[in-house]
RNA sequence: GGGCCGUUGGCGCAGUUGGUAGCGCACUUGCAUGACGCGCAAGGGGUCAGAGGUUCGAGUCCUCUACGGCCCA
């Protein structure tokens, strides 16, 4: 077909025009006939929909992007969901926020419940229906939002596969998978210490835990003669035991001895422990319950009572523990925050003398344990054997950088319990369990009543266990509902099964998994890598997928990590308008896998200006388009001979999964394209030496861009369309990936790659000596004179007339040295 | 304290089996050429974090140290 190019072809509108177009046309649509070989399935990270996008987000999807593009140019068909992730605190935290609610369960559901336009000062109280209601409006808008921004962005994804965490479909292979957890005894019920989370008033699990450092102060505690350092001292109250190294000397005397608590006068023992650290503080430390991990660790190995004094709800509880007399010093801190408690005990403290100086400033990380019955997933973190099969799965995987196994391998090897996944919230998937109350009022854990698999997905809350009626809810002799909702992260690992729709639709399954590849995070590795492989080896026995990239951190400019408190977050959407969205995606595909990359406005800019380049020599290579015939001119079929060496070195990059190296080597390649071949080769390709001369370049040039087009379109899909558009039919992104052999064949037997280098290296240097001569590079040249190798000269001779018409030389002339060097005489003198 | 990664011109980065240091941005100086001034050409600028080792030869391999990042304790 004759090309169709614009006067002044230009990136504005390009979004726009083909992210409708794809649309329409179904161009990422996945065909669900090819078989399991045909087939390459991508288990996309779903974002979390709570809050705003930001470049770490668009700088990893857009890396698995290139990957999901070149496979489908491969030929493979392309399945490439994306869900959302809108089950969990994130969620509950935006909708508290957003509308000025709180989530109250003991309230009636209020169908005709509106929040207010404003959010309100204080937070109004709602039914947990409706808190539910308003989580689900304000992620459907969210969820809008993303996926305007992932067009834009020209993510490949086939939207009619897309999937959320919490729809029916997700709850019911989550509840579903749950219960076969359960069934086969790989999850089970538990009390014990938790981890709790005081400002959502739940349990959280390990892999949720961030060590922030918080600003905190020694205080500095005298109990009897004994000074300890703490940094909580309001859980003085709390202390079960002192603990020391068994090997300080400055203790072992003591050890087995008791001491009393200041203000409260509870006697404790002081004993001994390795965990305890000697350079810390003064060496001895005061056991409370809880007041972080190791506090776990030494109540349970040295079999310590339990005097817990803060609440749920993050305040000193009313009644004092066991063995706390209820004086004075107690009343006067009952009831308050810990915060409160803290400044109040070191004023009591002061008082009596047990305070030792005044507090120094320290930053550690805080943590809060809370007893409680709860629901846990083996993990491999209290079976060695099971540790060591999950460990060993990993090792199955391919990982995109290698290194990043050792980050997955550190968590497994570190975990000190198994994966709690009871959580005391309103917005996630509940539990698919109820409980028979006997006819003495007392619910019965022991036998919990489950649903049946074929009415999944259950709400407990508002469904009833078979051979039950609604109105024995809460009765005696009825049966109760489980409270809790799932962790997210219990939802999330079953991504895999989720988007490949295990059990609900056995044939599509089976044609998706186990899936090709996992992209994402580094920072979730732990999370959701980790506990998809649990559920997956528990399920089916084996890997959810054979690879995984890693992607890197995105920096800020300054190369600081962006986080929200710093304020130094970027937002990519005035990025997007402002450099367009290849110039974005070229930033991001510039990042090499598993690279911490800076953002940069910078490489965004060049991105953008290659682009334009594409543009611009595109048109002109179009401008040329001729008969078709054979490529014979040896410049010509020297630039064949180097853009096949190009497919390849691209091929072999996206094959290892390195879409970074196959764009610096086909970006390479273009700028030289259009600085030297476009050049040697213009005036033939107008005419200048007759028309076979001028059918050679134009079918060496049309070969070109076609296969540039082609391997650029993973990176830059918008810009690779258009100019696609201009003269071909159908989508370069359906297009087949360039293949070397064909360039080989079309090049010829007698190809010479050295033909171009050597008449590139003459126009180098003829460039060089009209620049500094400040002359144009249009101005005549007298002569060149060529000293080089005979081989080299033989090349170059070869390309002779392509070389003079390009500088204007008027004589060219060529002698055999062993130093290389080219005389250039202008043919106006100097000024 | 442990693990992983990084340290190459002012800035951002390449450098695949060891063989005379590259790219882009920025900077300087030029250039209206029939694809492109959102352009083109050329130029200056680095003892490759430091020390030691292996080697004929190390940015590249080994050891240690320093600094930075991430994760864990």
């Amino acid at each position: 077909m004759s090309p169709t190019v614009p006067e002044k072809p230009s990136l504005d509108g390009l979004e726009d025009k083909w992210t409708e177009r794809w649309e329409r046309d179904a161009t990422y649509r996945f065909d669900r006939t090819k078989s399991r070989a045909e087939i390459y399935s991508i288990d996309t990270p779903p974002p979390t929909v709570s809050g705003s996008l930001h470049m770490g987000s668009v700088f990893g999807y857009v890396q698995a992007d290139t990957i999901a593009r070149y496979r489908r140019m491969r030929g493979q068909e392309v399945f490439y969901p994306m869900g959302w992730d809108d089950n969990g605190l994130a969620t509950e935290r935006r909708v508290q926020n957003y509308f000025g609610v709180r989530c109250d369960p003991s309230l009636p559901y209020d169908p005709a419940f509106e929040p207010p336009r404003e959010p309100p000062k204080e937070a109004i109280a709602t039914s947990r229906p409706n808190f539910v209601e308003l989580c689900e409006r304000l992620v459907q808008e969210d969820e809008k939002a993303f996926e305007q921004i992932w067009r834009h962005l020209g993510l490949s994804v086939d939207w009619t596969q897309h999937y959320t965490t919490i729809g029916d479909h997700s709850r019911r292979v989550s509840q579903r998978a749950f219960l076969r957890n359960l069934a086969r005894g790989e999850a089970y019920r538990s009390e014990a210490p938790t981890l709790w989370d005081v400002d959502f008033q739940t349990a959280v699990a390990q892999a949720e835990l961030e060590d922030r450092e918080l600003q905190g102060a020694y205080h500095r505690v005298r109990f009897d003669d004994i000074e300890i350092d703490t940094t909580r001292p309001e859980l003085i109250p709390a202390c079960v035991a002192l603990v020391a190294h068994p090997d300080d000397a400055r203790f072992t005397s003591r050890f087995g001895t008791a001491v009393r608590t200041p203000l409260f006068g509870v006697e404790v023992p002081v004993l001994p422990h390795q965990l305890a650290e000697p350079e810390k503080g003064t060496g001895i430390a005061m056991i409370c319950t809880f007041g972080d991990v190791t506090d776990v660790t030494w109540w349970r190995e040295l079999q310590l009572p339990v005097r817990s004094i803060v609440g749920r709800d993050g305040r000193i509880q009313p009644e004092p523990p066991p063995g706390v007399p209820d004086g004075d010093a107690w009343r006067a801190l009952a009831g308050s925050t810990v915060t409160k408690a803290r400044r109040t005990i070191v004023e009591l403290l002061r008082e009596s003398g047990a305070m030792v100086g005044d507090p120094r400033p320290v930053t550690h990380p805080v943590k809060f344990y809370e007893r409680g019955d709860r629901r846990y997933i083996r993990n491999g973190g209290r079976e060695p054997e099971l540790r060591e099969r999950f460990l060993a799965a990993a090792r199955e995987l391919r990982w995109f950088p290698p290194h990043m196994v050792a980050r997955y391998d550190n968590w497994v090897q570190g975990l000190t319990g198994d994966w709690l996944i009871s959580r005391q919230r309103f917005f996630g998937v509940p539990f698919p369990v109820w409980y028979p109350i006997g006819g003495d009022g007392e619910v019965d854990h022991e036998r919990p009543l489950l649903a049946d698999e074929s009415r999944l997905p259950v709400d407990p809350s508002s469904d009833v266990p078979d051979g039950y009626t609604a109105d024995q809810r809460d009765r005696s002799g009825g049966f109760t509902a489980d409270a809790d909702v799932m962790d997210t992260w219990a939802t999330s690992s079953l991504t895999p099964q989720i988007a490949t729709h295990w059990e609900d639709d056995p044939d599509l399954f089976s044609r998706l998994f186990p899936m090709d590849l996992r992209p994402q995070g580094p920072e979730i590795i732990r999370t959701w890598l980790f506990s998809t492989i649990v559920r997956s080896e528990f399920e089916h026995g084996r890997l959810p997928w054979a690879n995984a990239t890693i992607c890197g951190w995105v920096l800020d400019p300054d190369r600081k990590k962006m986080s929200k408190s710093k304020g130094n977050v970027v937002t990519p959407l005035p990025l997007l308008e402002e450099y367009g969205s290849d110039a974005i995606r070229y930033w991001a595909a510039s990042g090499r896998p598993g690279v911490d990359t800076a953002t940069d406005l910078g490489q965004m800019k060049v991105g953008r200006r290659l682009a334009i380049k594409i543009l611009n020599a595109s048109r002109f290579v179009l401008s040329h388009v001729g008969d078709g015939g054979a490529v014979t001119e040896p410049l010509d079929t020297a630039m064949l001979a180097r853009l096949a060496r190009l497919v390849e070195e691209a091929t072999t990059a996206f094959e290892g999964y390195d879409y970074a190296r196959a764009l610096e080597r086909a970006e390479a390649f273009f700028w030289l394209f259009c600085d030297d071949y476009l050049e040697l080769v213009k005036g033939r390709a107008y005419g200048s030496q007759g028309d076979d001369g001028a059918s050679s370049a134009s079918s060496a040039l049309a070969l070109a861009l076609a296969t540039l087009l082609r391997l650029f379109a993973p990176i830059l899909p918008f810009v690779t369309e258009e100019v696609w558009s201009w003269w071909q039919d159908g989508s370069v992104h359906r297009a087949p990936w360039p293949d070397a052999a064909e360039l080989r064949v079309a090049a010829g037997d007698d190809a010479d790659g050295l033909v171009l280098d050597t008449a590139s290296d003459v126009l180098a240097a003829i460039r060089r000596e009209k620049t500094s001569a400040k002359q144009s590079l249009r101005a005549p040249v007298r002569m060149v004179t060529v000293r080089d190798t005979a081989d080299r000269l033989a090349a170059l001779a070869r390309a002779a007339a392509d070389v003079r018409e390009a500088g204007s030389v008027a004589e060219l002339a060529c002698h055999e040295a062993l130093e290389p060097a080219v005389e250039v005489e202008l043919a106006t003198e100097v000024a």
